[in-house]
RNA sequence: GCUCCUGUCGUCUAAUGGCUAGGAUAACUGACUUUCUAUCAGUUGAUGCGGGUUCAAUUCCCGUCAGGAGUUCCA
């Protein structure tokens, strides 16, 4: 068999998804665990739905996972551009082809005319308008129009479009890699737009074209586009090209998370408020809060039941239809860009600014997530090794994956799982790694800290948070003095007659010959013993006093590192404020 | 509506015509910790439903239900 060769093919139409990551994820494993090639091809053959930028930010978010194209746009490759946008004349090429092989007909309806047939056929009480083989000679175009009138058409420069004359009674078959055999009758598709009025070609035309042109052996895309493979399959027949066709495999969908996973007794209320802002937002009609959130409290009332109770009930009126409906497709299907808002985690692999607010989304980087943990999540998502590994270096992944072991029902995304991948590369890592990181973070805030110093902080926090920013959230502390102590823990543990024993354990803290974590802790152990006081009369003090809070890593090390003049410090400043909070009661 | 796809713990999934349907995550409990985490140990929890074939079905077949996708001069 010739070399593998695999294309990663988005539409830049704004931010990459992070489904479309996945899908570049096992394109990328694929072509390298096969010494294949990887091809970046650019989708833009629809000028309306363009996004400036959105190239610049699919090469990126590639760039950022780790996922380097060996050919594309800006990159090179023998089977170039890579753009679809500056294929034109070759499409223009190709669909002659089709045209005079009989497999493709002018069609002169606009999209007006569409639109009315499918208003009228709807009218009629039938279901959706089809063009096809049943109804193309009642329409305008040049297999239904005389000749020499078809002729005149195009020479006074009417639009028109090209349509994939689609055979009757004919069944195809293709054999996917992921679903094995799917059966497709031609009666069912339709006569397919193939090149467009404005001389640009639709995806299917494109694509097919170009997977052919630049020796594309293996397709590997979302099922969505499992009903279009009977069309390409006949449009590979009429080119001529069935016998070097690719090999098809459709990745399940990534689906929202399952509102099981977040909705409960406790968070019931606040998505009850959040859903119907949105829906309020969507619907400027004559709408109510209180009548929406009554129906959104309703549905969520038995979080275990909420699909039931979004089915439509003969009873409901219109404006419960249409908040159900509403709650239906917000809490159900496949992940879409707006549920990160939503549920609160990035859907993107880096923060994307929109034109607008609602078009601006806060990426998996900018989270504070490791490239490295986002494919190993991804990867999971509709794929296993069929071991028990759940931990999967790039090289790791390269080794396992394989078309055989990808799942055929759509997957729903789990932040949780996500946020326990990051937390497994954080811990992992080098303390002097996240010591250089967090250097940057730091120097981002206008501040920072000796190599050592970060060494330590990273040490102790690593295990304790999920992301590294949240070490320095989390652990700010260690950079800057305490900004707010735990006031319910100081009025339970402050006890004003034991003042006289407090200082002191502050003058023992602040005379410690060496103020390394073993000995300090000896020393208050001693010094506890001594005076007969409890874990539960001293540690919380000193944690409050040296973090302002009773969480965190073992007091001693943080004092350790913090040093002996700043523990002090802080020893002094804490006590009077928790004399000030105490008086005040 | 029509076409196609899919149904295993809450979630991601493994496995098999036959031992107690396995793992991970989440939840809960315990141990270790002054605390939070991490770690270790443990608990709860699943083959959508109905029928058929079979000595035996989660697995094969049929039906049904549910979910999803497609049905654009979008990709």
């Amino acid at each position: 068999m010739s070399k593998m060769r695999l294309r990663f093919a988005p539409s830049p139409t704004g931010a990459l998804h992070i489904g479309g990551i996945r899908t570049a994820l096992y394109d990328y494993l694929l072509a390298k665990k096969h010494g294949g090639t990887f091809i970046l091809r650019i989708e833009d053959t629809d000028q309306k739905r363009y996004v400036e930028g959105a190239e610049e930010y699919i090469i990126d978010a590639l760039k950022w996972c780790g996922l380097e194209p060996d050919e594309g746009p800006g990159i090179g490759g023998d089977y170039g551009p890579y753009r679809q946008s500056e294929r034109r004349e070759i499409y223009q090429k190709y669909i002659k082809v089709l045209l005079d092989g009989g497999h493709a007909y002018y069609a002169f309806d606009t999209a007006e005319d569409l639109d009315a047939m499918r208003e009228k056929v709807k009218a009629e009480g039938k279901h959706t308008f089809q063009y096809d083989a049943s109804t193309r000679m009642q329409m305008k175009n040049s297999l239904s129009l005389p000749e020499n009138e078809v002729k005149v058409l195009l020479e006074n420069g009417a639009p028109y479009t090209i349509r994939f004359k689609m055979p009757e009674s004919q069944t195809v078959t293709i054999n996917d890699l992921i679903r094995e055999e799917v059966t497709f009758s031609t009666d069912d598709l339709d006569d397919k737009v193939l090149m467009k009025s404005d001389g640009l070609p639709t995806y299917h035309m494109a694509n097919v074209v170009d997977d052919h042109l630049m020796e594309i052996t293996h397709v590997v895309r979302g099922v969505e586009w499992l009903p279009s493979t009977g069309l390409h399959v006949l449009m590979y027949r009429a080119f001529g090209w069935e016998d070097t066709m690719p090999r098809f495999a459709h990745l399940p969908l990534i689906m929202k998370p399952s509102p099981s996973s977040y909705i409960n007794k406790k968070t019931k209320e606040e998505f009850a408020e959040k859903f119907s802002g949105e829906f309020l937002r969507s619907h400027d009609s004559d709408f109510k809060m209180d009548e929406v959130k009554k129906i959104a409290q309703m549905v969520f009332n038995n979080p275990k039941d909420i699909q039931s109770q979004l089915k439509i009930g003969k009873k409901d009126d219109e404006k419960k239809q249409a908040v159900k409906g509403f709650l239906k497709d917000a809490m159900y299907g496949k992940l879409s860009k707006r549920d990160g808002d939503r549920l609160g985690f990035p859907v993107f692999p880096l923060s994307w600014e929109g034109k607008s607010e609602d078009d601006s989304f806060v990426g998996f980087k900018e989270m504070g997530f490791d490239p490295d943990a986002v494919n190993n999540f991804l990867v999971f998502l509709g794929w296993n090794p069929g071991t028990e590994q759940e931990i999967f270096s790039m090289d790791e992944m390269i080794d396992a994956f394989s078309l055989e072991r990808v799942g055929k029902s759509g997957a729903a995304f789990d932040y949780v799982k996500a946020r326990w991948y990051n937390q497994q590369y954080l811990m992992k890592k080098d303390n002097s790694t996240i010591a250089n990181e967090l250097d940057v973070l730091l120097s981002e805030k206008g501040m920072g800290a000796h190599d050592d110093f970060l060494q330590g902080v990273a040490g102790m926090m690593k295990e304790r948070v999920h992301f590294m920013p949240e070490i320095l959230e989390d652990g700010y502390y260690f950079f800057e003095p305490v900004k707010s102590y735990d006031d319910k823990t100081i009025q339970k543990r402050w006890n004003p007659e034991r003042k006289d024993k407090m200082d002191a354990l502050a003058n023992l803290i602040k005379g410690i010959p060496s103020f390394d974590a073993g000995t300090i802790e000896t020393a208050i152990k001693q010094f506890m013993e001594d005076n007969e006081l409890g874990f539960g009369d001293v540690f919380p003090i000193l944690r409050l006093a040296v973090s302002g809070t009773t969480q965190g890593p073992s007091v001693f090390d943080i004092m350790a590192l913090l040093g002996q003049d700043e523990v002090g410090q802080r020893m002094d400043t804490a006590y009077q404020y928790f004399d000030e909070v105490k008086e005040k009661v």
